[in-house]
DNA sequence: GGCACTGATGTCAGTCACTGATATCAGCGA
DNA sequence: TCGCTGATATCAGTGACTGACATCAGTGCC
């Protein structure tokens, strides 16, 4: 006879998603989602730093899939190929399965500037992250920077357009395509035709 | 003999960036602030949402600059144009002298995650009406996203340099220099000599 | 002069996010 | 059997923010 139900952390997280879909992120409060698997607010507060983070913790393995993206590219790639590599790497976390997942926990950031910070600073803390891998292979600062917060828009149009409705094709293609449109936009010339994958 | 001293709003963001600076963001609450001016609590939360918007408020200005900079390019232009234009625009709201306000100002955000969630949170909404503007000059969807992105990403790499130490060049030089280097790495290419400007 | 009206402010009471301190108590190893 | 550990509960407190309502100088109108 165990003395509490495992997996606090996870029914936890499972159980913010469904309130802050149904009742709305603001009109639930942490110990409601505590309540709702019969625990308190305070030990809500003890496996989640805040009522946001809920949604978000869990960026670590997405940070590694980047990194390991930029370590697995050979040596001698440039600035774009590494971020290209990076970005190849975190697309088998995007699975058709989790589409919907995703899509549902995308709705409850975009109804919530509060949740779009948060979002926003997790993107940046990957950007960060990415650009220091860049310069340990050798990228100049700025340009580190640079292709690193490229590589994060790329991976969030891409995400963008992975989660809208009626979207079949896989992360990976998407990321490909976006990653041509940029490398087309900085080029100067207008994209006319289909982009190479 | 007036009632009220005037410029409560202007004196409230002057109270707030000493004491953020001086006693530090988290052990500054809104009523100290309020009180350092003669004002309560309640009149602080009247002219800021919170506690953090008394640091960004005022942003209106510089998306106004954005997008007449977007406006003012040439019928034809690329969205790399556009964007450039964009950057050109904004680039007079840097003058020399604002530069240690800006300083002061950056040195609080940086200390501060919640603060740099704010700070994210303005530059994506920065962004987003670029995108829009670029759209209405009939660039397509995504590249409007990519091209808005990347220059609201080169305006924040310039806007580093520019505050760095000893940084003596002005904004818009920074600005294209950011930008050829953005360009270049697109390109795939690495940096071999200057950027021209 | 009197009077209604406006707008910036104050007062007060309340909710909720989050924190620190301390207590509880099943399971586990010595 | 005993003491330790770890996940939890309890409780009290701070501070961000909100809504309702009061105040009262200035302004314009009769």
């Amino acid at each position: 006879m165990v003395r509490w139900e495992p997996g606090a952390q996870e029914r936890l997280r499972a159980a913010a998603m469904d309130l802050y879909l149904s009742r709305g992120y603001e009109r639930t409060t942490a110990a409601d989602i505590a309540h709702a698997v019969g625990l308190t607010e305070r030990t809500f507060f003890r496996h989640f730093a805040d009522k946001r983070e809920v949604l978000f913790s869990g960026q670590e393995v997405l940070e590694q899939a980047f990194l390991d993206g930029v370590a697995a590219a050979p040596q001698g790639a440039s600035p774009l190929d590494l971020i290209a590599s990076a970005l190849a790497a975190v697309a088998t976390f995007f699975s058709a399965e989790r589409r919907d997942h995703s899509r549902r926990r995308q709705i409850i950031i975009a109804a919530n500037p509060a949740l779009q910070e948060r979002e926003l600073l997790k993107m940046a803390g990957l950007a960060a992250a990415i650009a220091v891998a860049l310069r340990a292979r050798g990228v100049p600062d700025s340009t580190a920077v640079l292709a690193a917060e490229s590589g994060v828009t790329v991976f969030g149009v891409a995400f963008g357009k992975w989660i809208a409705a009626g979207e079949e094709r896989s992360f990976l293609d998407l990321e490909r395509e976006v990653l041509g449109e940029l490398v087309a936009m900085a080029a100067g010339r207008e994209l006319r035709g289909a982009v190479g994958g």
